[in-house]
DNA sequence: TGTACATCAGTGAACGCGCGTTCACTGATGTAC
DNA sequence: TGTACATCAGTGAACGCGCGTTCACTGATGTAC
């Protein structure tokens, strides 16, 4: 067994994931802001002093939690990406997908939901950061489509920022609806789909070119 | 002096206000969750039991801070209200009257960027309320429009609440892009324009009847 | 393989501090006559 | 108008409590030889 090297760092894993675990149920209920060190390794079942061995301190904390849950939320994009069929299609594998991924990490979420306007400064910071590295992944997305080829990257990524931000409210009012009321979800994805499918419209005849070649407004 | 009544009233009046104006400057840097009664009482200038003289508990001076931000917000809303022109000029004033209300009133628009998905649940409802009702007055003032005399109810609610989510996003955005730096602004309120554009060429273009009609998910 | 020493994740006690809440009070305002 | 009493917004001291942080420690794991 001691010549096994590697198990101290494994349960020391294991303990920061605990840390991790704990630190998102009690987020359920309330903001990071609120959330306390000794209520943190209460619910990990740990002893307060052996937090500072993971974490400096809980905003840091947060700031783990954050690339955590967007390491699941890039797996919701991907299984959005692979599909590429008709419009009607692809809005609603789309807003199947947030659903289900809603359904799933719930936890995460709740989070990016809640810390993305709260009042932490560095957690707020690395999820803009998360969501701005999406967005372009997105707008890498979209560039290629042929009914897309004639816009300019500034209206791609007006676009991008459009679908992200439309997500995350979907998402938010998923959380919202509660986990076990059918109709109030099936009320919040009808929504959706129905916001999609008007963009899908504007996409199609929407007179961009004009547009973002000469902003109208405040440039000389 | 003694036979003018209404004198100690009037002075609760603006003590009631002094710690509303104290919390919304504190509010600036942090959440309501982590405020706390003390803190807003040394802002103030009072003693921290003067508190109860006003407020059970922080949380519902909270609920009395959504519905005076909610006061101004309505401000803003009737004016844009009031102009109604080609859709090009609807939108330059939309976003002008938007950008110049957050200059304004920039602690009520944090507080409730901040607070709408926050971890206080008596807030986060007082918030969702008056958005619901914002969002019925837009039901009302978009349905006497031609272009939309043929849109079900259900299509309008959710045209509105794309309006309505997007006019919140747009703030908070101007509200990251802090103060002083124009250029930001300028970026925000531009993209801001253009999703507006592209969703009013979706208004134009969608096949509403249809969609709304017959739903093609999870209906019997 | 066995032994002696180093590392370090987690412990448990202790600390000083600011918190929310209570209480009896003060004195200006309001009311009754 | 003047007086005697009631109301009540705001005070200041006191309380018990849980907080974040520190510290010397323990004992399993890791390393050198």
């Amino acid at each position: 067994m001691a010549h096994t090297p590697g198990v101290r760092a494994a349960r020391k894993r294991q303990t920061r994931q605990a840390l991790l675990d704990a630190a998102l149920r009690l987020l359920e209920q309330q903001s990071l802001s609120s959330l306390g060190l000794r209520e943190v390794t209460r619910e990990a079942g740990i002893a307060p002093a052996a937090f500072y061995r993971h974490f400096p301190d809980v905003v840091q904390l947060g700031v783990a939690l954050v690339h955590e849950s967007f390491g699941s939320l890039h797996a919701m994009i991907s299984a959005v990406r692979t599909e590429a069929a008709g419009s009607d299609e692809v809005i609603n594998r789309t807003v199947d997908v947030i659903a289900a991924h809603v359904r799933e990490r719930r936890g995460h979420f709740q989070f990016i939901a809640r810390e993305r306007h709260g009042g932490v400064a560095p957690v707020r910071a690395a999820i803009a950061e998360e969501l701005d590295a999406f967005t372009r992944d997105l707008v890498g997305d979209l560039a290629p489509l042929p009914e897309l080829s004639e816009w300019t990257d500034d209206d791609l990524r007006m676009l991008s920022e459009l679908y992200v931000n439309l997500a995350l409210l979907t998402a938010s009012a998923l959380l919202d609806a509660g986990p076990d009321d059918a109709e109030a979800e099936r009320r919040v994805t009808d929504t959706a789909r129905r916001q999609l499918s008007l963009i899908a419209a504007g996409r199609r005849h929407w007179p961009n070119a004009t547009h973002s070649a000469r902003p109208e407004r405040e440039t000389p």
